[in-house]
DNA sequence: TTTAGCACTCAAGCATGAAGAGTGCTAAGC
DNA sequence: GCTTAGCACTCTTCATGCTTGAGTGCTAAA
């Protein structure tokens, strides 16, 4: 049951209209800004036909016509039409990506930031998802006696440390010989394939007390597995605050208290994201996210690579009512960069 | 000109109505709280006077007062008392805080975390200010060709470390000699004496190319110098969005605002820090404080101690309407514990 | 099928009034 | 001379009712 030519115009129109206004958009007002070439009264025939299917809201009888969720959905699935960016607005994204430095985490957060500084709305970038990614190597290194910090270098280029204390009577020599066997072990081995067992077998043949042993073991296999925990770059939640849409302290409370806690924007974009998609974006609207509290947002995600299989997202989070070309050619065109910048290290590096 | 005994104690407790309710506190409910012994008539003789001193303000003819900064200073420096923990309040953080494993940024983070939760307000730990840490390791580590990591590991027992581009020409065998040139010549400098020209000086002997050497000893040196960086962790900035005095969203934006800019706060403590001034708490309140945007706000801060001359800031941003006494008992707390922890690595690392 | 016209609905703004909280002042009491 | 009861006065808050205007839905005519 698909809408007829002219209800899509309408429909149109009144996503843009209420995108740029925020408040209900009418018939007359309506007519006033498109040129339908129909009267008022024709346009709300047509509306009160919309809202019947379920594209249209009404607040109050007697006010305009807000779009629903549905509404939403056709418009960014079949009406919208995504620009590409101007020049200028490429080469300011351009430029602002091109001062990061090769670090991964550099990369990201420039990207998140100007994202959200292009968009206007909260913008969010996630570190990859590593667990398919191999160890390439692994280094522990004595700062002081018991102080040691290891050193993760996986396939995806990335690197991660992390400090951790062991027993302070371990020699320099023995830790560089465990060091070298887990690394020896390890290496080619991909995270999700690393486990305390297959640490603990890489190392077997260390003679060390097995009490000692077993923690250095320990600390090895967290720092590997820390390297594959989400990481997420957000910024531009401030804004959100001048919106009407959160005018209500207490909703804009809501929603930001849900932005904090750890793990639940990250942990949702994981999971909605398939491993296969490549390079298109992901649109959820209002309800479709299954977040509480983020039920009056709208979330538009994508995909950028490192390497063949190892993918993280950008994205950004705004109201329901967003702009969603601008946010689809925006959030598209910095994917492209990140990808370039980063095939770019991967060429350096020799793969 | 001092207020008489009656004053201050009736000072005291419109001050602590107010921040209790955060409603002007009147004559008469000033004498229903607190057994006075004095009938409203007299209170309200009083209050005008405290008004007419400057302590006290009032909205309109015909409301309560309210404290001014200068009734909150008199508070704070000569009425309040400030009650210690009880023995759970203390287990709780002490049990937080000992979760935290020995590297220096879990621990203010955690700190910074159970400062917010205690308090109810926003909590902020600062990094130690490390220029007269002096360099104690400096390794260069080559992660693949052309990236090179650099570790700087300084007195305070504090490692930094920072991922860096080099020409991928550059053996291994290079790098190992110039990072120990480096690290041999400028060990036991204190940051604050590491230049470029010391950097520079300290590496003069080696084989190489003037190009190539320069690049290397620029990237050790930001490494150093980054080491430097007053890093800020800032906590339960959205608990403000509860309280009345930001029932205002655009009051609340600025807010947002400023605590978000980088630097501003942690810069303003870091001023604000004598380098002698340690254990006791320094209170910022409402215009005292000379940063836009939060002279509806008040600070108290405190110091921890890594080592004898290095310190760094912890402390918490709320309404002027604070409950400044649990705010210092909490505060110091949590600043003794810090302390502890510190000194206790210290000791495991042998000074 | 479109549209002009009209009745109906509802939110928002404004003035009005009453209630209540609180003060300041005055005069009496201790 | 300090304290306090009493009262007039002020100002906010809340509810009420009224008006205005924006917008719709329906009907009948083009």
């Amino acid at each position: 049951m698909s809408l007829d030519q002219r209800k899509k115009l309408i429909l149109q129109a009144i996503v843009d209209d209420y995108v740029s206004t925020a408040e209900p958009v009418a018939s007359k007002a309506l007519i006033e800004r498109h040129d339908f070439r129909l009267s008022s009264a024709t346009v709300r025939n047509e509306m009160s036909d919309l809202e019947q299917l379920g594209y249209l809201e009404q607040p109050h009888t007697s006010s305009g016509r807000i779009p629903s969720d549905k509404g939403y959905r056709e418009y960014v699935d079949s009406l919208m039409k995504v620009d590409r960016l101007t020049d200028e607005e490429g080469e300011i994204i351009r430029k602002r990506l091109s001062e990061s430095f090769d670090e991964l985490t550099g990369l990201l957060k420039k990207a998140s930031n100007a994202l959200s500084e292009q968009t206007g709305y909260v913008s969010l970038a996630l570190s990859p998802r590593l667990r398919k990614s191999y160890l390439k190597q692994l280094k522990m290194m004595m700062i002081e006696p018991g102080k040691v910090l290891v050193v993760v270098v996986l396939s995806a280029g990335v690197v991660k440390d992390r400090l951790v204390r062991i027993p302070d009577y371990l020699t320099p020599e023995q830790l560089a010989q465990i060091s070298k066997a887990i690394e020896t072990g390890l290496c080619g081995k991909s995270l999700e394939d690393i486990t305390l067992v297959t640490v603990t077998s890489a190392a077997k043949d260390a003679r060390l007390p097995d009490a000692l042993l077993n923690q250095i073991l320990f600390e090895a296999y967290t720092a590997i597995k820390q390297a594959d925990n989400l990481e997420i770059y957000m910024d531009g939640t401030n804004r959100m605050l001048s919106l009407p849409e959160f005018s209500d302290i207490s909703r804009a409370r809501c929603l930001f208290d849900t932005l904090a806690r750890d793990g639940i924007v990250s942990g949702y974009i994981n999971e909605m994201t398939q491993d296969d998609d490549k390079g298109s974006y992901m649109i959820r609207i209002g309800q479709e996210i299954s977040i509480e509290g983020l039920s009056d947002c709208s979330f538009v995600t994508t995909t950028y690579n490192v390497g063949e299989k190892i993918a993280g997202n950008i994205g950004v989070i705004g109201p329901r009512r967003m702009e969603y070309s601008k946010v689809v050619s925006q959030i598209s065109f910095v994917r492209q960069v990140i990808n370039n910048h980063l095939d770019q290290f991967k060429a350096l590096n020799g793969g």
